[in-house]
DNA sequence: TATGAATGAGGGTTCATTCAT
DNA sequence: GATGAATGAACCCTCATTCAT
């Protein structure tokens, strides 16, 4: 029955002093958050802890929750974007293409928590404006390098069934086979026009 | 100074009707309000607002916030199976076929709450071991139905596509034409086994 | 995911009619109540759930929740009073009154309830002139069965050791050893008067 | 319709002064309350009225109800530990001695207060832990404290009488005499071995 | 600049009590 | 007579946000 004073909030007191890149630790911490308690847990106070900095300095860096939610987002769209692209680089023939996407459908630990933050996105985005904006220009940039390969009308169904694929692999108890999700995908970019893939199939291309 | 009890009270008298479904008038106002203020803004107030009920009435039909989730996605499931199960009724060729999927993903003010409560559904059941159950039996129901009409494989791969183009329907801010999303269902259900179709294309068939 | 109407209080829903002693249970169960969860425990649900009767019932067989406690109460010391008197029932040497008053103080899962009972009655009526009535006639009931025995003075005396025995035997985490309690009483019964002792010492006595 | 977050508030602009020692003025506030009320009042709400401190200053000092209850009875504690302490600071002779623990019992305004908080501390030390180490704690630095003057069996049963007349004091209606109060104790110590009175009776003792 | 003490609105939930059935 | 549906008041607690330091 000790007295230690108000709440255990104290992170443990080490003087951090020039934290340059505080702002992105919270903002990772945030998204970490974000994929383990959902939007509702996602609070100062969660974050703080989470990002191991005092509650004060979140409020300081964001001027409100709306603000760090929506940066949060902000980043997880970059660094998406930068991952998606990197996902198809050097992609040259169908065989690759179709790969390439089976990676981005079959649920790895890595991919769960963009895969729920992508989610969290889309519903934010029914009801902040600010976010639409945002989950559009993902969604955009998303179908643009689809549509190097594919045209653009089936960039968006590809687009489209990948969301869907993706969710539902979220959801799915047991483990997927990857053969019946490099089916599916198979079958739809088989549909696709030709555009796009610059070496023949079993053609050798350096990027 | 009497003994305090917990707490003492005087009831204010108002009229006390006897409204034996206001449970489900409750959980209807639930999916309301959740529609409307997302999963973090359906609170029992909230809901007890919305379905001009008194605050006490929610959490005396329901034992707390989860089960008051629960029961309105259930609720939410079994209605929304049933409009499924009638889309479909009555279809027997491809063109019906596609043409009632279009239906179902083309954004109607009608459609847009269901979508809307179909997402919610799905990124809850991320968290929720009873909800995940729920969304898997909806899922398994939906896919059963596709199946009556395409393969089992097909109709999950199509499934995924119409969760995906719905999503997207939903996040679009520009009206979406009609034609664009039969186009893309349309390619996705050629691709499908010929299985379950009875009446060949170009049939009459008086609903 | 079943829907089972409002909240889990049905008690099984047996038509027990007919049920003359219902209002004893009721208040025998608020004791039961009582002592396992306090005064702040001791709730209309608690108790009828305790009692295995409807939560209606409670309300309908007390007008309040301060009646039902004072009922309690008085019940409780009606029958603390006859086991009061039971147990110096035949007593007749010094020896025995030390006995009597030792089996009193030394706890025995028996005397855990009523010492508790007690001790919430006292404080209770610390606050609640009605049962500051009740505690007042029980001590002084007590008081007087001691008196039989020793003088007025000697009984007060007596019987306030008791009283602090008994809580520090409620208190205590160890086994206490029952010379311990003798010795302590037999040292406060020696002073008294010899008053009251109709037999001396190992002369039998049929009541 | 923005992202409503779990709230949205704005402040209603209040001098906001930065007081050190709140956390006491807490839990004095608390005792207040607490022998006031009773256990059942004692609330977030009636602490904070009663220590004119807002209702989110309370639970902002303190974990919870729970950790408001044990802080306040371990403060209650220390104080009343150095209480007693001081009591019997330059008692000498069997005489003072007799008197002091008179003072301890007879019922004064001052030592109301103690009284109750004291059978509070007892009876929610049953059903708590944390409580029942602290209440034993002070129970064994009390008969500590009279063992300096009487040996340690007859310390403890010296507190049971000690203890058993403060609550008949407690409850009695009408006033009681000292002198009878003074009997009793006078009684009791009697009995008690020699050992600890350095000076010997009559002797005169310069405080 | 950075922090955390402070505030009150609002959240989930429990409950005494009333009253229609 | 007996019951349990219904009602809000009040409870504990969390939290976004502000602001003194």
């Amino acid at each position: 029955m000790t007295l230690p004073g108000p709440r255990a909030q104290d992170t443990g007191r080490r003087p951090r002093r020039h934290d340059p890149d505080r702002r992105v630790r919270i903002l990772d911490a945030a998204l970490d958050v974000l994929v383990e308690q959902g939007m509702a847990g996602m609070t100062h106070r969660q974050v703080a802890a989470r990002a191991d900095v005092p509650l004060g300095s979140v409020t300081y860096h964001f001027a409100g929750l709306a603000e760090l939610r929506a940066q949060a987002f902000t980043r997880f769209v970059e660094l998406q974007t930068a991952v998606f692209e990197a996902l198809f680089d050097g992609v040259g023939t169908r065989e690759e293409f179709v790969e390439a996407l089976v990676d981005l459908v079959h649920a790895s630990p890595a991919r769960q928590r963009s895969a729920v933050l992508g989610f969290e996105l889309h519903l934010a985005a029914l009801r902040d404006p600010g976010l639409r904006v945002l989950a559009e220009a993902w969604t955009r940039s998303s179908q643009e390098v689809l549509a190097r390969f594919v045209g653009a009308a089936d960039a968006a169904r590809l687009d489209a069934l990948l969301e869907g694929m993706i969710m539902h692999a979220l959801l799915a108890t047991g483990p997927r086979s990857r053969e019946a999700a490099r089916a599916a995908v198979a079958k739809a970019v088989e549909l696709s026009g030709e555009a796009g893939f610059p070496r023949t199939q079993g053609e050798n291309h350096v990027r």
